[in-house]
DNA sequence: ATCGTTATGTTAAATATATAACTATTATCT
DNA sequence: AGATAATAGTTATATATTTAACATAACGAT
């Protein structure tokens, strides 16, 4: 579907914003909108949105601008959300126990099938009507129920061992939230990482030093 | 301290992760690293990390390398971590339970001396110890605590109107995990955004196109 | 219908970022 | 102590990203 191929990833990260705003603007009834809008609204210029949206095809109309419903869903398409990718959660500590409770899976691509963690306080437990199983279970799981992504919500010492595991039994794409950089032992892996700690720094850093911009 | 004002925030996001990476080292025991051999740990070129701790000064040795203990605390000082900026917590939900348990904040520039939330579901529990307070205390708590800083946990329905609130009693720089964006509707602020929804979109794109680099 | 206005799509310029090349300094070995 | 190797700091180049400018197409009013 790309026009392009190799879209820059400061491009794509836009994009799920772009969503988000269309979406919103859908819910509240207005129908057509102009990149100059666009670009007050979000903060951007026009010309960059402009850009950003021809990467992937002229979704607009000259001399009067993008029909919001309809953009909207190109983005959507563009990102996949209308896939159901398998998931496994692993670690239901307060974090893991957070993030299933808290996204909304199916509307971004994903579908959450199976809860994991290997202290025996968690498992049994229920987290969203989902029992939490023990990790030895995974292996009998996976081979199943075959997910393609994995959701890492353990402490840093776990995540190699179970990375191992994963990657064995057909999990090649990863949702990090440890404190700890997975950057691609493999090739064909995705990994995107999370580092709330990062965020956090740098929010420190931007407040100690107020004059940086 | 920064040798030149003006760093670039692709510099400064690198910043934690260098503070990540060699404090584990520390831990290790190892003593001495080369901007090489930190370029293949980190998956980067030598080339960037020399620049990027050139920003702040030399902290090296030519021919020698860089006393990891030492960076590592150069790197500590130039974020602000031993800052202690007084945080609150708005939203007592599941996400907002987990960064007050997850986060080591006192490791990070921050102490976390209040929780609020509007439900008296959650007012009264309690989480690592503290009280959550419902947000009609918040005015008083402000004017005797002095936060600087605001963790938004809240639906995004909620953002606007705290934010306000917030603002008006003088706290000037928020972590928002709100799904909505707050981008610079007051100049002298400092927002952080974690969008897991954008970073989960953004995964499942990179899943549905492979091929893109 | 025609003309002016609007706003896209596209090409070009400017800026920012990352990489490579070079220089200078220090450690280490003989 | 001198020579050599190693490695940071710095300058220059290349690449990526953003912004601006332009040219073209569609809408809408007259």
């Amino acid at each position: 579907m790309p026009k392009r191929e190799n879209i820059s990833m400061s491009v794509i990260r836009r994009l799920p914003r772009y969503y988000r705003f269309l979406t919103h603007l859908k819910e509240k009834g207005v129908t057509r909108i102009s990149s100059t809008e666009l670009s007050v609204k979000l903060g951007l210029t026009a010309s960059q949105i402009r850009q950003d949206l021809n990467c992937f095809g002229g979704f607009g109309q000259q001399g009067y601008g993008y029909i919001v419903d309809q953009l909207c869903d190109e983005i959507g398409n563009i990102l996949g959300l209308s896939n159901r990718y398998k998931t496994i959660l692993i670690g239901a500590g307060n974090l893991g126990r957070a993030i299933a409770t808290h996204m909304q899976f199916e509307e971004e691509g994903f579908e959450l099938i199976g809860i994991f963690d290997s202290s025996p306080s968690k498992t049994g437990t229920r987290i969203n009507g989902k029992i939490v199983m023990d990790t030895t279970e995974l292996e009998d799981f996976c081979e199943k129920e075959k997910p393609v992504m994995a959701i890492l919500c353990i402490p840093r010492e776990g995540v190699h061992s179970i990375l191992e595991r994963l990657y064995s039994l057909g999990v090649r794409n990863f949702w990090n939230f440890s404190h700890y950089d997975i950057s691609m032992r493999y090739e064909d892996t995705v990994v995107e990482n999370v580092h709330l700690n990062d965020s956090l720094m740098t929010l420190c850093y931007r407040i100690s030093n107020p004059n940086n911009k």
